[in-house]
DNA sequence: GGTGGCTATGTTAACGCTAACATTGGCTTA
DNA sequence: TAAGCCAATGTTAGCGTTAACATAGCCACC
């Protein structure tokens, strides 16, 4: 910075305040000093940076099932928009499940000095945790139930489940099965509702049986099954993953999809247009998700404006796995 | 710093010693300090330190893909990697295709200080490009062929792609179509090799198609051939997508697979093992991938013992999407 | 034409930490 | 017992930056 300064013929500070956007600065001067950093290759030091203003352009991102796309998706896209701020991000991936390895995830981040803090997971207990433990920075989280925190990106995932049940209803189903996701999800229990709430409005019996969002639960559960004895024609499931495991114990058991049996299932995850038959589901805009929780965090760090916080509505795919009641 | 070592009655330094762990403080002494930090809940400064010791302790990842499964676990593993190793990781999101966005990742994660890089990218031109704009610190990449770098993590796809041709071989087939993956992949050459190398082991005629890894060609591909005018019996597809797109064309046309197609495809997506029929296909360790990438780092930056670098093998996971070729 | 106020820049001191050197005191050794 | 040494701790300075205050030069206005 002072080898700038001197070829700039200036005072270092003048140079700080050309790296800082100051307003004083002689269009002129401005020009010189930024020569001479293009000249000497110069970059501002960002852990003195850190140092002097006490804010280190860092945000810590607490991530649970980072291989899967939902996760990932919406962690890259936090990160882009992250960057177009000018601000780094710090993925640490955590197990949701251990109370211990998501304060580990904590500590190390907190070591770090990040700004703000993002916490990609669904699981309300991770939630509130880190919640309870992180104060000092804002913390922002996703929200699929009631809204009760302004800092939460809030997914409908209620009109989620409405949408998927009401499009069975609408081809004349009338013995829906819901195969959910773990209670302690607030994803699960807000597709569950959305679900409840829409058999309900055309006074249908809800039935739910309990998955874990693997392929495997809902295979095992489908094979489990005796869809004819049952009465069931339709099943909507709490995820895409739950919906290609019923799909393939259907093909399995020789059961047709959609002629016997028709399948919505949740996230449009890439594989779910080339299963077969393609699978009639939910899409979440991930890249929207993203945006939307920096625009959070930057608008809580005082960086930008207030964003208006309407609930994020995903959308209904509908493609093969699906149709009208074969009555009969 | 310097309340901990007023309440612990030393001077900062003797905090700064305990802190970095040096050998000749008093155990007594130690005792003391460590019971104040706790007191205040005193966390080093990392800013601080960085700044000191110009040392940041923080790691890059270039990152492209990061939704598709195999990328995001190799980072999530890396991540844990390094953080067990005491160093950060900043993930940055690039499009391989665009220079001037990989440009663009590589300034933002510069302006960091990070300590070294990870590429996690396929794209050959992309590895060369960073090689050669990052020179002052330790980049670690990925390679499937000839290993022309020793901080490049080895993989073995061509023998992945001999291993998925030989299956395919061992089973009868003899016509055996490959659908590659884009020619500047290192992957996709390598697997490509792996597959001629097996082909003309047996005196077999080799057939490529060009795809380009997704679902989309695969499926275009699959539905623009005639299997049975070409006598094709067999598939070795350069990915787990591709070999989905196939199989859903197949699906349409009411070809039975593996009764008149068998399909190999490579990567093992958490999906393959539950489409229909599930397919057969070559694994990638994904979680040894990224450590061995980390490791190589740590050697390059001397923090560790340089490790051996053997290639690391794929195995062949075979399912039901390939069967003994139906003669007739 | 001096006082006030502005604009553009310079000077100084810290941010929290660690390397290098300085100090202390107890122990060995001739 | 004095010289020497080592082990344990203290003191000082500076890493690259920015905030706060200081200064210099200019214009306007009564």
């Amino acid at each position: 910075m002072f080898d700038v300064a001197a070829i700039a013929g200036v005072s270092h500070q003048t140079v700080s305040r050309v790296v800082n956007n100051h307003s004083s600065i002689l269009p002129a001067t401005r020009l010189r000093v930024e020569e001479a950093m293009k000249s000497v290759g110069y970059r501002p030091n960002l852990a003195a940076q850190s140092l002097k203003t006490s804010r280190s352009k860092m945000l810590g991102i607490l991530a649970s099932d980072t291989n899967l796309n939902g996760p990932a998706s919406a962690v890259q896209n936090m990160e882009k928009a992250a960057r177009l701020a000018g601000y780094f991000v710090v993925t640490c991936a955590i197990d949701a499940a251990s109370e211990a390895d998501v304060q580990r995830g904590i500590d190390h981040l907190n070591r770090l000095g990040i700004e703000g803090l993002l916490v990609v997971t669904p699981d309300s207990k991770t939630i509130a945790q880190v919640r309870r433990s992180v104060t000092r920075i804002p913390v922002v989280t996703f929200d699929s139930g009631e809204q009760t925190n302004p800092l939460a990106v809030s997914l409908d995932n209620f009109a989620g489940g409405f949408a998927a049940t009401q499009h069975l209803i609408d081809l004349g189903h009338e013995q829906i099965l819901h195969i959910s996701g773990p209670t302690s999800w607030v994803e699960s229990s807000a597709r569950l509702q959305g679900y409840e709430a829409a058999m309900l409005q055309h006074k249908l019996t809800s039935r739910v049986i309990l998955g874990d969002w693997s392929m495997e639960s809902g295979y095992e559960i489908a094979r489990a099954l005796n869809f004819k004895a049952d009465g069931v024609t339709a099943i909507f499931a709490a995820s895409d993953h739950i919906a290609l495991g019923v799909l393939r114990a259907c093909h399995e058991r020789g059961l047709s999809v959609p002629g016997e049996l028709s399948i919505v299932g949740f996230d449009d995850l890439p594989e779910s247009a080339f299963c077969w038959p393609p699978l009639t589901t939910i899409r979440q805009d991930f890249q929207a998700i993203g945006e939307r929780a920096i625009a959070l965090m930057l608008a809580a760090l005082g960086a930008s404006e207030t964003s208006v916080a309407e609930k994020l509505k995903p959308e209904l795919v509908v493609r093969e796995s699906t149709s009208v009641l074969n009555k009969g």
